[in-house]
RNA sequence: GCCGAAGUGGCGGAAUGGCAGACGCGGCGGACUUAAAAUCCGCGGCCCGCAAGGGCGUCCGGGUUCGAAUCCCGGCUUCGGCACCA
């Protein structure tokens, strides 16, 4: 009769709902934001969307994060992990339509079920701090910070052209992707579309967010930031238009270029087709095909732009401009090419120095002037592509006064002579645009202001937020916005003059719920006010955000740009809300592509559970690789770590069994006398608990598994002997199992809390332990060995006592045997001790 | 095209200037079992060899170094981001 059959088996699915019950009425992670005693860690996931289903990639991103929580508790820290949803948007929407449910119907029981599905992984969030976005308490603050934002002159509104989605409506620049240019939610082509738009005043914060200082963030994340922002220094250079038969002339032209050093290269200039003067400027005779050309322009989101379709086309005006730096004439085109949006929609064209320019001016036979080389260059060499280094010996060719200047220098001295005659200056532009942020949608937070005739826009009164979205909506119809057909919501008498007026049937972006949630979880049901000043300074920034990085442009930076709004209205102190950022990997399809219902590729937690419990699923994710990476879901493996939590069971509590196939089970290992083993046992435990503790506090979890595997198996070589059971036995399952508590908390404390039931010890969970100290004692060791190598390659080995110094170590090396042998009578040129830790015989060859 | 990350056994991965392949999966061998499963023990880069040992080996080609998966230069491939931003 073996010995296993008297213990138990583990059983995760029976244990582990009952701990989870058993924390809730301990109240282990009920966090009392007041106390001030201990020190505060507020670590923050990104909440997610109630699409209704937690796939493997949720546990991906959460457990680990819950055993960075645990891990801190152990250490004695008041530790804050909220949870909530992002409950409004567009998935819910659709179900309305398709399904004729109520969207709010539909996501409730979505967050229903997964709360379920949350807790079934042992994570310890503080459910009393949830924050459901789609509910009234949550998106009237959106409203009300909204109007804080529009009083502070950060929200306007503007007519103008935006991307538009058929199925999601308006979309923000960095929700449209691709040279196809989809939406980024469901992939459908984005139109242009002119529309009434609201948009927050993000781009004030260009410079600002540049500046990361105090931020532990990725370094890819913040060059993704920063290469969004896109700042670029330079000249705005004011032309003049040239007097001609249609045009008196005399208007300004202004551009935006980074290379004023290149001025008197400027052989023509080119106009976006949205530039206000291309309607003046067009020669009579011309009209016919401007007008063709940006007829055409304006269709040309709709034609493939794609990598084949990049030769430059464009028409001239029949116009001139004058440069103001050698007043030369040059032609004025319009083309597609130089984009409205950015600079100032016009720009002169350089093609010596531009590559853009360059293929324009060759397709169109244009002149090409050649005005920067380097110093040694011939100038009346003809360039064959654009000359665009910036190599320190430049210098300028053909720019009359300035010829013969160094190309650096001219840059500030052109800039400065253009100053002086107020021809241009010095100035920077961004990419980054203004957040545009309505949506014409209904699943969202109303924006509130009301559209008086007689008064214009007038906020809604902060005694009437929130204003509430109806429930009875007709969904019938995609595309349009329900609210914008529900006449008791859109009409209104004005707050202001009480005349007949019209609500706003916009919506806000949904990014807006998911910029500030981290403030309120800290005061969720708070009715007179979006947050608690008291608690946020306390609290905030938050220590440690996780989260995927798909969200570096979008999320990331909507919630720094909303933080520094919020402090400039005077409501937090900071600028920044997350201190300390990871971006862990995703989990992609065992095809390797992105997890979605559509692709059918989506892994379902549950039945792994139900198989092998959420410990193991846990402890697997973390050991498949570095959380940082990610990759395509496999559950090859699952089984080792399974096994891995029985050999612990079978530790922990049946340390006097024998393996039934080892001949050897009971006995020490070869060569070892108890106080040896029991010296070895110790080692392995507190070396162990060394690298653990490094390998918890830097997220490398895998290697921290394999570290815990290693332990177990060391320690399996003692089950049956005369130590099993011993003190450095106890001590070892003691560590072993606080080791394991964050990553696999319900077997942890299962097998402590039987542990110490068979001791006579009561209930103590082992979640309230602290994370206990190395025996540094314990871990030195007497003797080491070093490999030794002749020319690099390892050829022999010698123990040697622990402190020994090189000149004992060196005659120690060479007076083995088989060092000689390798020497065959040679004396090493150089012996190389690497502080002992390798031993290095140089033996010139030959 | 530009920016970023990565490339190591059959597989996931470890080692970030000092013993390449920790830990795990799969595989093979053994024990236990009437048998299978489970469990336990062992082997395990490739090639030659009974073995001892030797040769080769971290995407490819160079370089630095006593010593390179790791650092440098050039190239290839994969993934992510951006894509006419003047």
């Amino acid at each position: 009769m073996s010995d296993r059959a008297r213990i138990e088996r583990y059983q995760p699915t029976e244990i582990e709902p009952r701990w989870q019950a058993r924390w809730d009425e301990l109240g282990l992670h009920r966090t009392d934001l007041a106390d001030t005693s201990r020190p505060r860690f507020y670590v923050l996931t990104m909440y997610d969307y109630p699409s209704g289903d937690l796939h493997i990639g949720h546990w991906y991103a959460k457990t680990p994060t819950d055993a960075i929580a645990r891990f801190h508790r152990m250490h004695g820290e008041n530790v804050f992990m909220p949870i909530g949803f992002d409950a409004f948007g567009l998935p819910a929407e659709n179900a309305a339509i398709k399904n004729r449910v109520n969207p709010r119907t539909w996501t409730m029981k979505n967050i229903e079920k997964m709360r379920v599905q949350l807790r079934s992984m042992g994570t310890t969030f503080d459910w009393g701090a949830e924050v459901v976005t789609c509910e009234p308490e949550y998106y009237r603050w959106n409203q009300w910070l909204f109007l804080e934002f529009f009083k502070a002159g950060l929200a306007y509104r503007q007519k103008s052209s935006v991307d538009w989605c058929p199925n999601d409506g308006t979309l923000a620049r960095e929700q449209v992707e691709g040279v196809d240019r989809h939406c980024w939610r469901c992939g459908a082509r984005v139109e242009k579309r002119e529309l009434d738009q609201w948009y927050l005043r993000v781009t004030r914060y260009a410079d600002e967010l540049l500046d990361f200082t105090g931020l532990s963030w990725p370094d890819p994340i913040r060059t993704m930031q920063t290469n969004w922002i896109g700042r670029s220094e330079g000249a705005e250079v004011t032309f003049t238009t040239a007097p001609s038969a249609h045009d008196a002339g005399g208007d300004a032209l202004r551009v935006f270029t980074t290379r004023p050093d290149t001025l008197f290269g400027a052989t023509f200039m080119v106009l976006a087709p949205e530039h206000p003067l291309v309607a003046t400027l067009t020669a009579p005779e011309r009209r016919t095909d401007v007008d063709a050309y940006l007829a055409q322009a304006a269709d040309r989101t709709e034609i493939d732009r794609l990598a084949a379709d990049r030769e430059k086309t464009g028409v001239a005006l029949g116009a001139d401009a004058i440069n103001p730096v050698n007043g030369a004439r040059i032609p004025i085109f319009v083309a597609d090419y130089v984009l409205g949006s950015y600079g100032t929609g016009a720009i002169m064209a350089v093609p010596a120095h531009d590559e853009r320019d360059f293929d324009f001016a060759s397709r169109f036979g244009l002149p090409i002037v050649k005005v920067v080389m380097p110093a040694d260059g011939d100038p009346d060499a003809v360039l064959t592509s654009a000359f665009v280094e910036h190599a320190a010996d430049e210098v300028l060719v053909n720019s009359g006064p300035f010829s013969g200047r160094p190309a650096a220098a001219a840059f500030g001295e052109i800039v400065a002579w253009l100053g002086e005659r107020d021809a241009g200056k010095a100035t920077v532009t961004y990419r980054l645009r203004d957040w545009g942020f309505s949506r014409q949608r209904f699943w969202g937070t109303p924006i509130p202001v009301i559209h008086c005739e007689r008064c214009g826009i007038v906020p809604v009164p902060e005694a009437d937020l929130p204003v509430l979205l109806p429930d009875n909506v007709d969904y019938a119809g995609s595309g349009v916005n329900p609210l914008s057909r529900d006449a008791a919501f859109l009409n209104v008498s004005c707050p202001s003059c009480d005349g007949p007026a019209q609500r706003e049937s916009d919506t806000m972006d949904t990014f807006m719920d998911s910029s500030w949630y981290w403030f309120r979880y800290l005061a969720p049901h708070k009715d007179d006010g979006p947050i608690d000043s008291a608690l946020v300074a306390q609290w905030t920034p938050v220590d440690q955000y996780t989260g995927g990085a798909e969200h570096a442009v979008m999320h990331l930076l909507y919630a720094r740009e909303i933080t520094k709004m919020m402090r400039d209205v005077g409501l937090v102190e900071q600028g920044e809300p997350f201190l300390r950022l990871f971006n862990q990997g995703q989990i992609l399809g065992a095809d390797g592509e992105r997890m979605s219902k559509s692709r059918g590729n989506v892994q379902d937690p549950d039945d792994l559970v139900a198989r092998y419990g959420a410990d193991t699923i846990r402890l697997f994710l973390m050991f498949m690789g570095p959380w940082d990476q990610g990759g395509p879901w496999s559950p090859t493996g699952i089984g080792g770590v399974h096994r891995f939590l029985n050999r612990v069971w079978t530790l922990a509590l049946d340390p006097h069994g024998l393996e039934g196939g080892d001949p050897d089970s009971g006995k020490l290992p070869a060569g070892e006398d108890a106080a040896a083993g029991e010296r070895a046992i110790r080692m392995a435990a507190h070396r162990t608990l060394r690298v653990v503790t490094e390998e918890y506090e830097g997220y490398r979890f895998n290697t921290m598994v394999a570290h815990l595997m290693e332990l177990a198996n060391s320690l399996f070589r003692y089950r049956g002997s005369e130590l099993a059971g011993g003190p450095a036995w106890d001590e070892a399952i003691g560590l072993l199992l606080v080791m394991l508590a964050p990553a696999a908390p319900h077997i942890a404390d299962e097998l402590w809390n039987r542990r110490r039931s068979a001791a006579g010890l009561a209930e103590s969970s082992i979640h309230t332990e602290w994370w206990p100290a190395v025996d540094q004692a314990a871990t030195a060791t007497e003797t080491r060995e070093v490999p030794i190598q002749v020319n690099g390659k390892v050829r022999d080995r010698i123990t040697v006592a622990a402190g020994i110094d090189q000149v004992e170590l060196e005659r120690l090396v060479l007076a083995r045997d088989r060092v000689q042998e390798l020497l065959a009578g040679r004396t090493p040129d150089r012996v190389i001790h690497a502080g002992g830790r390798i031993v290095n015989l140089v033996v010139r060859e030959g």
